[in-house]
DNA sequence: TCCGAAACGAGAGCACTGCTCTCTGCCACA
DNA sequence: TGTGGCAGAGAGCAGTGCTCTCGTTTCGGA
């Protein structure tokens, strides 16, 4: 315990390095075959040794399949922030399409990544903790569009607009929590945007619009226009 | 050629039972294990014969499943017909809300062929023909909703809409091909609703919703509330 | 009514998977 | 500098999808 985690030793160091060659090798593979067909041994094998060697780095498949989602969230996040972060401050309906196409770019980019986060919960159901603080990067990019433009008053409730009591009481218990000053209205807006977000994301690398819509560029910014409006923010 | 094909031979109406048998029980697995871990060996096991005799029914396991997927588009259009059947014709909101609220209930009855259906496309892609025609049903259902209150009037195209060539010109084909009457803006109105749809079971069905929203069936009447509005429909 | 053909299920076997356990060599660390 | 602990190899277990062969049963056309 004298200098007890000298933070890197030079072991600690080699054994991130391959941490992270193992998960760079199984990114490869999960682009080439997708997740169900993710292969410990085939990964080993490509990486020359033996299948057993990578249970000293990871206990299980699916703790690599953990690893993998934690990082995808991650990349999809910086990509996101950093797309918003170049839009200008006040330019609200900018920076919320900002997020939206750094997500599809992403998403197009990384389809089986995309897939492993954004598909169907593989086994039973996993999602463990440290996802989800990786997963709510988008949330908060999108729910700090609400907040300022509700700061600077680009932003109001929609004038119309009924919630039933239970909807707005979460409503007003996720703004406390999270996105201060937003209206329940307002919220409960966003909350579709981000679903409808995801959705179009989810159709479109999904393959679902097969046959139906063939300018996908076009009809992705056509909904984009649609959910802006919806949100309230002047393009 | 005498008496062919006696449409039901005995021997051709035990196959078509041991075919059920299996389709069944190999459905109860899934409710159990999800798709991923769907084992032949397992079904025929339970079924109390060897895996080797599953492909006298089915030539793989993939083929398996296809017959599955097939089935649960069959039983989800199936369930959203019925519930649409049941609304006065002239109540375009109550059929819209029909359909969505009968997607919902199918997919947290059975979420298991939800996901096989609406979930990440497994091996590489699937999708064989056979497919698509149980698959458009839904749409089919949201499509004629647009059509009927275009020919009584109830429904016309949003007027400040402004719709990019190419998607206008899409829109404008598949109204020529399926959806007689429909206007591009409108038609392309409905295609949001249809995405937000599956988009807000599958927040739901793959548990995006967990921490986030409590009361489930709050939160997905106002999602159908906003789409009502958004595609027109007097509620 | 009878016989050939077709269908059927069993069983062994192949190549693969995730995972465990044991053994050995080596090297970073105290 | 000596060594404890870590890394990787290798064998092995139980499971998978799928193929092939082999008797048996049973259907159905002549």
């Amino acid at each position: 315990m004298s200098r007890p985690t000298r933070a890197t030793t030079l072991r600690a160091k080699v054994r991130a390095e391959m941490v992270e060659e193992i998960k760079a090798t199984a990114r490869r593979h999960l682009a080439e075959q997708g997740a169900s067909n993710l292969s410990l041994r085939a990964v080993a094998r490509d990486m020359g040794f033996v299948s057993s060697a990578i249970y000293r780095y990871f206990a299980s498949r699916d703790e690599l399949l953990t690893a993998l989602i934690i990082d995808a969230y991650n990349a999809l996040g910086t990509a996101a922030e950093a797309a918003e972060a170049a839009v200008d401050r006040a330019d609200l309906a900018g920076r919320f399409a900002a997020v939206c196409h750094a997500v599809r770019d992403w998403a197009r980019a990384n389809p089986h990544e995309y897939a492993l986060i954004y598909g169907t919960p593989v086994p039973g159901y996993r999602a463990p903790q440290d996802t989800i603080g990786p997963a709510t990067r988008i949330t908060n990019l999108l729910g700090a569009i609400l907040v300022d433009g509700c700061a600077t008053g680009a932003l109001r409730a929609p004038a119309d607009e009924w919630l039933a009591p239970t909807v707005a009481a979460e409503m007003a218990h996720i703004r406390d929590a999270m996105f201060p000053g937003v209206p329940p209205a307002l919220l409960a807006r966003g909350l579709i945007a981000w679903t409808q977000l995801f959705g179009a994301v989810s159709f479109e690398i999904f393959n679902r619009l097969d046959g139906i819509v063939v300018d996908r560029d076009a009809w992705f910014d056509y909904q984009v226009m649609a959910l802006t409006h919806f949100i309230g923010a002047q393009p």
